[in-house]
DNA sequence: AGGAATTTGTGCGTATGTATC
DNA sequence: AGATACATACGCACAAATTCC
């Protein structure tokens, strides 16, 4: 069996469970087989089917009991990621979107934290909504070098970083900045926070495992609207 | 072998070596022997002890390079379940201290995340402090039935919390809620922010695994005095 | 109530792949 | 290129928790 060069079976495993979890599938609450079966027909051993459980556990999206089964904990998003730190209505919940405002190459501002290599950076300002409301701006900086050219629809759903960011891959870092920050004076009108004013703001610093790449955003948000919501464990 | 009603063999070893590293004994950037020699000598298998170094390398005290070694990341403190978010100088840093203001057990405000079962919980109060000037001020609930009496020196440091907490034993979920809030007006005149003015806030709740008890806690601080860091990876 | 069956958790040993030195 | 060290994968035996009869 040559595996070389290809992903480890325990992780192509918890990829293919994870799909069919988000593609409703796997219902949440739904009672997996046991293991011995299921890795006889996965054609696995159930040592690696383990290993792959795990790492569902570890993301929350399974619950692992003991003499009893493995159960789908649909919950809180499969966006691991992206699930770690979410904006959400202060009722909880409410349904996302951007809209990018701008997006420029040009000169690193001089006092962003230093990241990367080249000298130059993209700009990008969006716009985002919680149930069509506007809650948030932000912006984030990519390196220069990380690409050439840059679109609106590049950012919108970028499969590449789907699967990168899903599997884990390349983030190997991220730092976050919380505190309070006067209100950008480039927040639309529709932002209803003069600007100026004091707003909630978190600053996020992310490197990849090569430790070169390095992305830095800005968000700013009315607590009376918005909050930022951080959930952790499989409770 | 009996080992009945002990904790695992893995989890042992990954509490030793981290008791280890935290005394010093193991210092940041030091490479441990090679994982058949350590099994040996700590009369493991290599894969029970690759499961305990897993244990470390998740909390991120360890630093495991394929075909180089293991190598210890003293970092960020070894309290592991604290230092997820650490309020730190905007310089980065700083000695934290807290002080108790006000221990008292009484009626659950109605305008409080629903916790626990009892009607009344302790209500503890806190100056916190930063290479000694103070940055913020904090609220946190305990449960009401939780402990029959509470004292400022339980708060101090309670050994059993410190093993429950670095044992990952009970707590299953954090839950953390960012955003602005006005500044209480019981906090004291050092700190030099006018009560009502908005502030940073932080709300946490927190579940164990028996999913009934929950604190709940609110920060409010100065950004420009100090901001929260959370980190995550192994970068 | 109690014991058997089921299911996951722990632990061991071994072989092979792959990255680093 | 060779040696070293961690990563993956398999299989087995027993313990512990849950469920079912």
């Amino acid at each position: 069996m040559p595996t070389s060069s290809t992903l480890p079976k325990y992780i192509q495993v918890s990829e293919r469970l994870i799909r069919e979890i988000a593609a409703g599938h796997l219902a949440d609450g739904a009672r997996l087989p046991n293991e011995r079966d299921m890795a006889r027909d996965l054609n696995l051993s159930v040592g690696t089917l383990r290993k792959a459980l795990a790492v569902l556990a570890d993301k929350g999206l399974l619950s692992r009991v003991q003499g009893s089964g493995n159960y789908v904990r649909q919950r809180a998003g499969v966006t691991s990621v992206y699930g770690f730190f979410r904006l959400e209505l202060p009722r909880g919940g409410g349904l996302p979107t951007a809209q990018v405002l701008d997006v420029t190459l040009r000169d690193k501002p001089g006092d962003a934290p230093a990241f990367g290599t080249a000298t130059t950076g993209w700009r990008i300002r969006r716009l985002r909504r919680l149930d069509g409301t506007v809650v948030a701006v932000e912006e984030i900086w990519l390196d220069g070098d990380r690409a050439t050219t840059l679109t609106a629809q590049d950012l919108s759903e970028s499969l590449y970083q789907y699967y990168r960011d899903r599997l884990g891959l390349t983030i190997a870092a991220v730092e976050d900045r919380l505190g309070v920050a006067p209100v950008p004076d480039w927040a639309p009108a529709a932002f209803d926070l003069a600007p100026g004013k004091l707003a909630a703001h978190i600053s996020r610093v992310s490197r990849d495992s090569a430790g070169a790449r390095v992305e830095f955003s800005r968000t700013w948000f009315d607590y009376h609207k918005a909050r930022y919501v951080s959930r952790m464990g499989r409770g």
